[in-house]
DNA sequence: TCAAAAGTGTTCTTATTACACCCATGG
DNA sequence: CCATGGGTGTAATAAGAACACTTTTGA
């Protein structure tokens, strides 16, 4: 460790000589990387989607997609490049969670991961013909073995935010496809919260915040009495907000 | 952007040639901080500790205290340096709370920086005889102006979490001396929330929680009636927890 | 006509809010 | 005896939890 005084406070208010390459080269010798724990919703699990690796280290192991920053890219760039270039997908929800950076979660030097997560309507995932998204495949969250990496930790990490965040914001529907059943919304926060909850307090309190059009429509098809559909009614949210209002389940 | 098929993941499923310098030294020219937001409290204002910069770039500008990462120290261990060359103190609450990693955030060289903050008790900071921290001083969080780098935008970031974190866990004592009044403590918490309080619901609830500790012991020399002095039960609290308890202001 | 899921209200319990006066001390 | 902040309880309201039966459809 240091001793006081070499303080340097982002190139330090103390050292002039900061550039000097003797003292500093030695801070650029890392890489950063970001790594996407990508979900979806299948109607009755939540799901991850992984990679399984081709390469040294932890070769055939799964793990969360990621890549190295590249250095005139900004970090969040750097997700969304990863996630459109497995999924094909632009503009969904995608949210940082924190930094990794233990010496030597990465075996073969000294990597810092940033951690994301985003969220994804799993029918709009097609395998695309890149070689990479090849050995992709959707996991349920339940039945995640041990990944690549400190890539559990990160999976955990993502996971935990993610459940507090669906409870205090309109991001569970990024998950469903634009049409909805309340049925599937409720199965969905059973799914991620894991949690049963009490259908008819759930349904009542849903509709009270006035954020679900009711599409006039009707499942078809199913062997049982028909759903209403619904659709989150972006438009009023953002007004609620504005006036106040906080999503709260 | 690279074309697709290209993807690397945590050097990658599919490169067995990652560490070719021809290809993958660029990742390296770039470097890691990390920036520190250490909250005190006075009995009135919620405090942050800058320092003023003495070099380029932002010379003379105030920032938050903040280091390169070493190579072989893990970035919760470089926070903890920064706070303990900077106070003299160890073993006190840091959080991380996530990175910033804008392409130009940093004018000489890419840095990506993962932000902390941590809560001491204001009369346990003594100005150390460093140089760096001469140039240090206690600012009340409404009075911050223009900070170097996108400190502004760090700070904003820690105070949204702290803001949070301090309803949901029992962190504020951190920022009390080991023995307080209630008066205190809810002072302490208009003072973060930005929120006036109602005294009396205020002291119902967190009497009710069971996580203070009559001391009974009085304050002396205040011209008024003097107050209860209560101490955080750490003892309680983790065996409520274990039982199932969480805390929630 | 059966199976399967949709849809719908009320009661009870618990938590939150609003609010005003007397008390103990030092100056 | 005055000024200052300490300390206390209750009533009204709102939010959350528990709970069971009828409806509509396809097979």
């Amino acid at each position: 460790m240091q001793k006081k005084g070499q303080y340097v406070s982002s190139f330090g208010p103390d050292k002039q000589n900061i550039y000097r390459m003797s003292e500093i080269e030695s801070f650029f010798k890392s890489a950063f990387s970001v790594d996407n724990v990508i979900f979806g919703f299948d109607g009755g699990d939540l799901k991850v989607l992984l990679i399984q690796r081709g390469a040294a280290p932890y070769k055939g192991k799964w793990a969360l997609p990621g890549d190295l920053v590249y250095p005139n890219e900004d970090i969040n760039t750097a997700a969304e490049r990863v996630l459109e270039q497995l999924t094909g997908l632009r503009g969904v929800y995608l949210e940082q969670v924190k930094a990794f950076g233990a010496v030597n979660r990465h075996p073969l030097g000294r990597v810092i991961t940033i951690a994301y997560y985003s969220l994804i309507k799993i029918s709009d995932y097609v395998v695309t013909p890149a070689s990479f998204a090849q050995s992709a495949r959707w996991h349920t969250i339940s039945e995640v073995g041990e990944l690549a990496f400190d890539h559990n930790e990160i999976l955990d990490a993502c996971l935990r935010r993610l459940k507090h965040k669906v409870r205090t914001a309109p991001i569970g529907f990024e998950l469903l496809p634009p049409k909805f059943t309340l049925t599937e919304l409720q199965q969905l926060y059973e799914a991620i919260l894991v949690e049963k909850l009490d259908k008819r307090n759930f349904r009542k309190k849903i509709l009270a915040m006035n954020l679900l059009l009711d599409l006039n429509e009707l499942q078809e098809g199913v062997a049982h009495r028909p759903a209403k559909l619904y659709q989150f009614d972006k438009k009023n949210y953002e007004q609620f907000v504005a006036e106040g209002f906080s999503f709260d389940l």
